[in-house]
DNA sequence: ATTATCTATAGATCTATAGATAATGC
DNA sequence: ATTATCTATAGATCTATAGATAATGC
């Protein structure tokens, strides 16, 4: 039954990657050890050889989704180097994006629930989030240190992007839905200073 | 241990009151019928005699909560006539409401759980939130019916709020807290074509 | 007679632990 | 000899139901 230490690696990390997604679809408390290990095609009984406590993976499992996730953001812009915001608002403020929570902004599937969480999940979060900052703050061409209010701009555009999101999954009209993101995007183009040198390349 | 109609039906009134402030302490799924009813003074055997399931009580307390939040928005939009968008930014954009969150806003609280639950329960996040939009469209000035995009504005100034206290609350640093709140709010009272003429009374 | 609430419990699930097993690593 | 995983289980909790009780409402 002993497997490899390579092995036996690569199953937390398997275990990790299942979490982070089963964690933002069903949220942290929807979803128990014994399906959460069987997703990584282990039982429950190896769980705790590989972590702490529940805790401890909802911790590593929501650093995980927001390495992932900053990933997704860092490619969506590489493919439009011209207009990286609004490449990024086209990737993130869509309706797959609304539909599909398993694979989407960790932040907008869990943020209400890591409230409620310990200092380490938070620590997570707070560190992706950082890194969304700077990279909304690159994009807009946003000084980080000209006044009291650094990365002011990104922090407005991060929250509009996240609330909108979050917003377009609490309701049942999708029409509703759509008009939130694209409000959210029309109001985050908008206060790019870059954004009518990219105009042009967007229309 | 039989009590009158009106008492029952005021013990039903209690628990969707408790309900609606315990799950947005603690979650949808954080909190069991035992200690909800307790919080209402009864034992869990009285449950099923007022409501069909759990998920019958979470519909409700959704409902109860998003009415007692815009009960809240209209209070404090009332004591400062002049500029009511200002007076809900100060309301709501705040480090108290960041750190109260039984009686904060419901869709901040529960925004993220919202997504995983029924039709029911989203039907009653979806009405509360057409009254915030409807609130905002007011006081911004917004026409109901000028184009394709009724009430984007609003849209995104709600986005932009709820996103805002969801990130606030899911980090550590007080300080990022602060100022996500602070950039959050200044991006809306500059969105408001109202926010020069209030500007003064402000100021 | 009806019924709102109570105590008690069924049956499922949850986190965490214990001990067995079998393959690794020395 | 060590240890990653397995099966099994402890003890707590969850939603929901059953039957008893006692006050209401007719």
């Amino acid at each position: 039954m002993r497997v490899s230490r390579l092995q036996a690696e690569e199953n937390r990390q398997t275990v990790i990657n299942v979490a982070s997604r089963l964690f933002r679809e069903r949220g942290f408390d929807g979803i128990g050890l014994k399906d959460l290990m069987k997703g990584a095609g282990l039982t429950q009984g190896a769980f705790y050889k590989q972590f702490a406590s529940k805790n401890d993976l909802v911790a590593q499992a929501s650093k995980r989704a927001l390495d992932s996730a900053l990933h997704r953001w860092s490619a969506a812009a590489a493919e439009r180097p011209q207009d990286p915001l609004g490449a990024v608002t086209d990737f993130y403020l869509n309706m797959g994006h609304c539909a599909e929570r398993a694979d989407g902004c960790p932040v907008v599937a869990l943020g209400s629930d890591v409230a409620r969480q310990d200092a380490d999940v938070k620590a997570a979060f707070e560190a992706g989030i950082k890194e969304y900052l700077a990279l909304l703050s690159g994009w807009i061409g946003e000084s980080e240190a000209d006044g009291d209010e650094p990365e002011g701009k990104a922090m407005a555009m991060l929250s509009t992007m996240v609330g909108a999101m979050v917003l377009s999954r609490a309701v049942n009209d999708e029409q509703l839905s759509k008009q939130f993101l694209q409000a959210a995007a029309d109001s985050v183009l908008a206060a790019s200073p870059a954004s009518n040198a990219a105009q042009g390349s967007r229309q």
